[in-house]
DNA sequence: TGTACATCAGTGAACGCGCGTTCACTGATGTAC
DNA sequence: TGTACATCAGTGAACGCGCGTTCACTGATGTAC
């Protein structure tokens, strides 16, 4: 890659990371604005065009960027998790709270923007949500616990729950420094390990009584 | 009331129901401006100024009554089951699933603002959503499903769950009919529906299951 | 009931500001010979 | 290797626009007598 390419790669990642770092501090990406981004990444408002056709584009790129990145840290969970298979739930989702306190950034924009304001950043996380689904039940069929599934249909269904169910977690774990003191912290990231230990532990009782050719009458 | 007030709580509900309107149909609460609110409201931008300080002022007024609505809501729904009890959970799953559409801007609202843009808006919806979980953690109590159950602080964590997915089932229903013609929605629904069946019967399979006392080693 | 004054929801002009976007430009880097 | 030209990331001035907010106002409704 010739030095003009790499400078202008460098800039391009500049005006992605300073779109994540502004749509992650407390405001949302359809609150930010092109002249902002080009700001904080040390660029005069015009130089955005060579990068980008406007703030959509950007978005859609950020969404490829932040997915591929979580993709590989939830892929890089699970085999820590088959790896040590018979290790306590708790220490599971400890380890799920430290990988969302690494790239807390990541999470608060995937997940803040799934419902936000622009509708070319929601299309584009829900194609990317889909792909976690689809790759997450792809791994459950390889785990001891679930080698009773045999619906694959069965399997979407408990990886949609999980999916689900850890964005709730990440954000809840990290909305909670907002507005207490240090002290109450530990003790309420404590609080909220042991809860959320219990609900994973309540969804794996569901999937290890469950029979997939059975449909329930309650 | 006299017809000055009557008026004034007129102008002040058009505010309310212009910002919920224009909040709910694809852009967020953060991203529409006072002025456009009092145009949709049909008054001048600045007799906004009569009724709220200013947007967040607005917002929280909106959380409240939104709140409230699906509060009354989500107590009927569960009404309607206890007395229904053995009645299969797919059809309280459709009924689920009307209700939303009922009342799909409030949905909308509450569950795309839960992580949105204004700080505001964020915090008035943690703490209404707190309630919504202890008033069905309260509920569940009395169920015949969950009298097994002897810690309330499980209850708690049932509870927790069934409002998170929930809203991840109304914001998936909410968004099928997007960019699909009319003659596969109904399929998707359907499919949908099936898929939350289970979803909620894998639930309840982990909730039958459960022994308050004991921790798992998985 | 009628009159005189007070209240106050809504009006319309005006302001300064940050926005997205255009345009002609500059000067370092790349390319052809 | 050196020269002459092409490319193109980044610049800076300028634009029209919608924004939030201020202010003095209007005129219907409310109140006191």
């Amino acid at each position: 890659m010739s030095i003009r390419d790499e400078r202008k790669q460098q800039s391009r990642q500049a005006l992605l990371d300073a779109a994540l770092t502004l749509s992650t501090s407390g405001r949302s990406f359809s609150t930010i604005s092109l002249r902002e981004v080009a700001r904080e990444a040390g660029l005069v408002p015009t130089a955005f065009y060579r990068h980008f056709q406007d703030m959509d584009e950007l978005g859609n790129d950020l969404v490829d960027q932040v997915s591929i990145s979580l993709h590989y840290l939830l892929r890089s969970l699970r085999e820590g998790y088959s790896v040590k298979a018979g290790s306590k739930t708790r220490s599971s989702i400890e380890r799920f709270f430290a990988a969302v306190d690494q790239s807390a950034q990541h999470w608060l924009f995937l997940i803040g923007e799934r419902w936000g304001g622009s509708p070319t950043v929601r299309t584009a996380i829900a194609r990317e949500i889909h792909f976690f689904i689809d790759d997450l039940a792809e791994d459950l069929k390889k785990l001891h616990a679930f080698e009773h599934i045999n619906a694959t249909q069965d399997l979407q269904i408990m990886s949609t729950i999980l999916i689900n169910l850890s964005f709730s977690w990440a954000m809840t774990w990290l909305n909670l420094p907002d507005k207490n003191n240090a002290a109450d912290l530990a003790e309420q990231r404590e609080q909220l390990i042991l809860n959320t230990t219990k609900q994973a532990q309540l969804m794996f009782r569901g999937i290890s009584n469950w029979n997939s050719d059975a449909s329930d009458q309650t």
